[in-house]
DNA sequence: CCGATTTAGTTCCAAATGGAACTTGACGCT
DNA sequence: AGCGTCAAGTTCCATTTGGAACTAAATCGG
């Protein structure tokens, strides 16, 4: 039953050292698990989110699919939720939810997209680029520490990996095990 | 205001052309948005996780964090709750309910740990290790059309750099904005 | 070896979540 | 144009979630 893809990383003796610090579930989990990329995934991801939406929570009270549409309106001005809805994978009507609290704290501002009635237009009002703009920095910061352990270079790798990960993420399987057309 | 990030990856036009399947917001997460990490990696991670819990719920009844549990102690007979607590980040009051959803469900068992006797320690049910054993093959066969954009060794590149990351996160502020000593 | 602090796990409860059904507008087809 | 299907966003409601308080056991300090 050994399964290949530990061997991917190699456990070596220089690394065991730095491993004091981590649970030993989190230690099988990186080098006895054959979903080394999920693994990998979550727990790095969580330990950015985490203090990012704590802080935001406790700072504007805005919780995480709030901020999600705020941040991404701040990014591209004129997104319609649909497109939060996609890029962030949160279901809709949380989306939603999310909209009006933030129209009703006057974060946001919308107007019906004209080329489509069914769609409104999103755009941050100056309270809520404030918020977007003393949070940023704040955030880069947190990635600049997470990213410290990598070179410049490492870092790059990084990046172009994820990039091509993401562009080809159109198309992969939407669900498990959908064998090829049945009968 | 231009920060540095973007810089990171170029929009090269051959890739340009293959962002078709791609929301625009999506494309502007990508190559406009200072937090490149955050974004790739919760992208990616919802593309892995989402087919996957959804899969699960619906074959075996069982929610996310009752998975995660069986999960771990699936890769390690003998875990504790707090080990899957530290090495998921999921709430420990969750973990406690997931726990107790598998034992009646006698999908794991558990025995008080004799040096430790706040603690449980905990192992699959041969019911158990049977799902975890139907399950792995089908992450992995995700896993793998997720990475088929990727060479092996850039596969390898990306494991090994996730690595780094997850062993120096011990290091990382659990807060943001932690100024040094106050006063 | 006794009190003060921390830790593993549980319980309580208010709040967030997300599936499903719904409304209204767009789009395709004949 | 007219009808059936699809898409954007909202509403409803049962379920899940997670913070905070709690219990019991371990650990630390003198």
């Amino acid at each position: 039953m050994r399964r290949s893809p530990t061997s991917l990383s190699r456990v070596d003796p220089e690394r065991e050292a730095a491993l004091g610090g981590l649970d030993p579930l989190t230690v099988t989990k990186l080098w006895e698990n054959p979903c080394w990329l999920s693994f990998r995934l979550n727990f790095v991801a969580f330990r950015f989110n985490d203090p990012v939406y704590r802080w935001i929570e406790t700072r504007y009270g805005l919780v995480r699919p709030e901020f999600v549409a705020l941040y991404a309106v701040g990014l591209r001005e004129g997104v319609a939720a649909k497109n939060i809805v996609a890029s962030s994978g949160l279901p809709k009507n949380t989306l939603s939810r999310a909209v009006q609290k933030l129209l009703q704290r006057r974060l946001l501002r919308r107007e019906t997209d004209p080329t489509d009635l069914r769609s409104y237009v999103l755009h941050l009002t100056p309270a809520g680029r404030k918020i977007f703009d003393e949070t940023m920095p704040l955030m880069v910061q947190h990635q600049t520490a997470m990213l410290a352990c990598l070179s410049e270079d490492e870092q790059r790798q990084l990046c172009t990996l994820m990039d091509k990960l993401v562009i080809a993420s159109p198309a992969w399987p939407n669900e498990l095990e959908q064998e090829g057309t049945p009968s």
